[in-house]
DNA sequence: ACGATAGATGAACGCGCATTCATATGAACC
DNA sequence: GGTTCATATGAATGCGCGTTCATCTATCGT
C-alpha cells in the first residue's frame, strides 16, 4: 500500500510500532466511539445522562419520528451503552455503564476549550 | 418530522427538554468524536499518545500512503485534536490537548470491559 | 538555480450508514 | 380472539466522508 519507503526514523517506527494500541483493541475502540459520535446518537445519551426514558418521550424530545429512534437504541443496544427495562408494553431505556458518563463530560469540556 | 404525538409523560419531557445538553455544544461534540472515531485517525492518536512524529514515519507505521495521512492529519489538526512543529522540510505533529488523552484512555478501558 | 525530498491540497470515486417507508412483534384491555 | 398502543425490524434510498490519483508548494543540498 506505501511507496516508496522514506522513513526518516526506523527506530521511531520501531519502537512505537511495538508500545502504540492497534489491531483488535483500536477497532473496538474506534467502533464505540463512532457509535457515540452520531448527533442523533450522542442526543439520546445527553438525554438519558439526566433519567432513564422510554422510546416515546424521546422520540418527542428530539422531535423525530419512532422508528428512526428505535433505530439508534438498537445500535446502542447492540454496543452495550444502554440497557432496556420493560414495564408493560413501554420500555425504559438508561445508560448501562459509567465510562460513557466520563467521556461526554471530557468532550463536553474539550468543545468549551 | 415527528408523527402523532403520544407523549406518555409530557413532564418528563420538558424537564429534559431544559436540562439536557444540546444545540451547537452538542453538534460540537459530535464533531470532535466523529473525528476521532475514525479507525485511521485512532491509529494516528494511539501513536503519536506515545511521542510525536513526522509524517513520513507515521505513513511508513500506519502502511499507509503519504497523501492518506497528510488529509487526515489536517482533519486532526482543522480539530485542534493534533499541533505541528516545523524543523526545515520535516513536520513533526503531536497531540495538542491532555483530553484527548483522557478519551483515549477512558475508551480503551471500556472496550476491555 | 536546479533537482530531490517532505508534505499539502483539489477532484472524483465508492462505500458505509442514517433516515424513511412499510410491515411485524408483543403486551394490555375489552 | 381481536383491537389498540408501544416498539422493533427489514428493505431501499441518499448523502457524507475516507481513500486514491494527480498536482502543487516548500525547503534543503549542491
Amino acid at each position: 500500500m506505501a511507496n516508496h519507503s522514506c522513513t526518516i526514523h526506523p527506530d521511531v517506527v520501531d519502537d512505537v510500532t511495538k508500545r502504540m494500541v492497534r489491531g483488535e483493541t483500536l477497532n473496538k475502540m474506534s467502533a464505540f466511539l463512532k457509535v457515540v459520535a452520531d448527533p442523533t446518537r450522542l442526543s439520546i445519551v445527553s438525554a438519558l445522562l439526566i433519567r432513564e426514558m422510554c422510546v416515546c418521550d424521546l422520540a418527542k424530545l428530539l422531535n423525530m419520528e419512532h422508528s428512526a429512534v428505535s433505530h439508534q437504541l438498537a445500535v446502542l443496544r447492540r454496543n452495550d451503552v444502554v440497557k432496556v427495562r420493560a414495564d408493560g408494553k413501554v420500555k425504559y431505556y438508561s445508560l448501562s455503564d459509567e465510562h460513557i458518563n466520563t467521556v461526554f463530560s471530557v468532550t463536553f469540556m474539550h468543545v468549551n476549550e
